[in-house]
RNA sequence: UCCUCAGUAGCUCAAUGGCAGAGCACUCGGCUGUUAACCGAGUUGUUGUAGGUUCGAGCCCUACCUGAGGAG
């Protein structure tokens, strides 16, 4: 049920796919929205599919908690629970374990953590992230991994990674669902050594797409950048690759030179929901006083519902008086513009000319992919 | 007309006679597999006015100004 088809790679290194899911196909490469609890923060199913989003995530941790996967199970999986009928990943939780720096524990069977809401205890282990991922139902899955820290020394990387490698096997024993997609998570933090190594090890458990995980944890952009093609030159061509967490403007684009089909990040929902718009000639803050008496919509020749109707003073108005409806059309211009970056950059990549439509967007952006001139 | 109380940052208010502060507002910065409509930084003063006491006054004394309440 699920495939990629590998439909084309550009001299630069970008590749142009499609990704067919029981609940439709996914064009790469790709920016997916996140929300994290069934829910893309601030903007409605309807917006995301207005704005042509092909796929969206959810994270196994924050469902487990509440309302519980059982419940979903029994609203009829999550596709139905919260009215999306098109396709969803499900994070493992592995990432939160990591940043839910509160009491935890991390052994070889599983992790002991206290849940951020009520404190209480619990337990998961790779058969417990996949018996919940299950329940939910995505269309492509994730397996539990444990995520590195930057800085973090070699031996500890290497542990780590070792046992994202045994976990995942145990992801792969525990997969109960044909339906659903079980994607391994190469791990191996900054080293390239472990990096290759990561890459190998999950290879030879063929998944049917892989996840690179461990980046944009804090680490300079040109690290992340350095550790990328380290990887996706060992993964199976034929193969997704998927780049989580990440999702600046520039990062996806260097991420696709780097031949990575897919990305995710709340980047675009966090700062929209703090005052910045992503736009064609960088990040503009919107709440700024200078854009008091600024009539021009958020990003000029944008088609978003934001920019078609709405202007920035109107706007920095309602997110000054906390009126919520700004947080919701920043929400829905970051997005679309995010969607329709990836959309560019596929039409680009489908003509060869995908290394100078990078240039050209960074020549108005106002910065190369390292976050400077 | 008299009595009482009160005047401190844009606002609401702190400050045993000993470096004039907080919250909010305002300004700016940050945000990358969401513990985030969040976090951080910064600007703002003839302490109503004029005198006096004191080594030193936002604070004590005098007069005046303004406001609120009360009496007539």
């Amino acid at each position: 049920m699920f495939r990629f088809e590998l439909l084309h790679e550009d001299p630069s290194g970008a590749r142009l796919g499609r990704l067919h899911t029981p609940h439709g196909t996914i064009d790469t490469p790709c920016y997916m929205p996140v929300g994290t609890q069934a829910s893309v923060k601030a903007v409605t199913q309807r917006d995301l599919r207005e704005m042509d989003a092909q796929i969206i995530l959810a994270n196994t941790y924050h469902l487990a908690m509440r309302p519980g996967e059982e419940l979903i199970r029994r609203a009829g999986g999550l596709h139905r629970f919260m009215n999306w009928e098109r396709p969803i990943l499900t994070d493992s939780g592995g990432f939160q374990v990591f940043s839910l720096a509160g009491l935890r524990k991390v052994e070889e069977d599983g992790v002991t953590f206290q849940s951020h809401i009520d404190g209480t205890r619990h337990f998961f282990t790779p058969e417990r992230a996949i018996a919940i991922e299950n329940a939910l139902g995505a269309d492509i899955i994730m397996a539990f991994d444990e995520c590195s820290p930057y800085p973090c020394d070699e031996a500890r990387a290497q542990a780590a990674a070792e046992r994202t490698h045994r976990w995942a096997a145990r992801c792969k024993s525990a997969h109960t669902r044909e339906d659903q997609a079980l994607f391994g998570i190469v791990q191996g933090a900054f080293y390239p050594r472990l990096r290759r190594e990561s890459a190998k090890a999950l290879t030879d458990m063929e998944f049917p797409g892989y996840g690179i995980g461990g980046l944009s944890v804090g680490e300079p952009k040109a690290v992340m950048y350095e550790m990328l093609p380290i990887v996706t030159d060992l993964l199976p061509r034929e193969k997704p690759r998927y780049l989580m967490g990440v999702g600046s403007p520039d990062c996806l684009l260097e991420g696709a030179l780097r031949g990575v089909d897919m990305f995710d990040c709340v980047l675009a929902t966090r700062v929209a929901r703090n005052g910045t718009a992503l736009t064609g000639r960088g990040r503009l803050v919107v709440r700024n006083a200078a854009h008091a008496e600024d009539y021009l919509p958020l990003d000029e020749g944008c088609g978003c519902y934001a920019c078609q109707n709405y202007s920035r003073a109107y706007i920095r108005h309602l997110f000054k008086a906390e009126e919520i409806l700004a947080l919701h059309l920043i929400s829905i211009h970051n997005l679309h513009f995010l969607l329709a970056l990836m959309k560019d950059a596929r039409a680009a990549i489908a003509q060869d000319r995908f290394a100078a439509f990078k240039a050209d967007f960074f020549a108005q952006y106002g910065t190369d992919g390292l976050g400077k001139f």
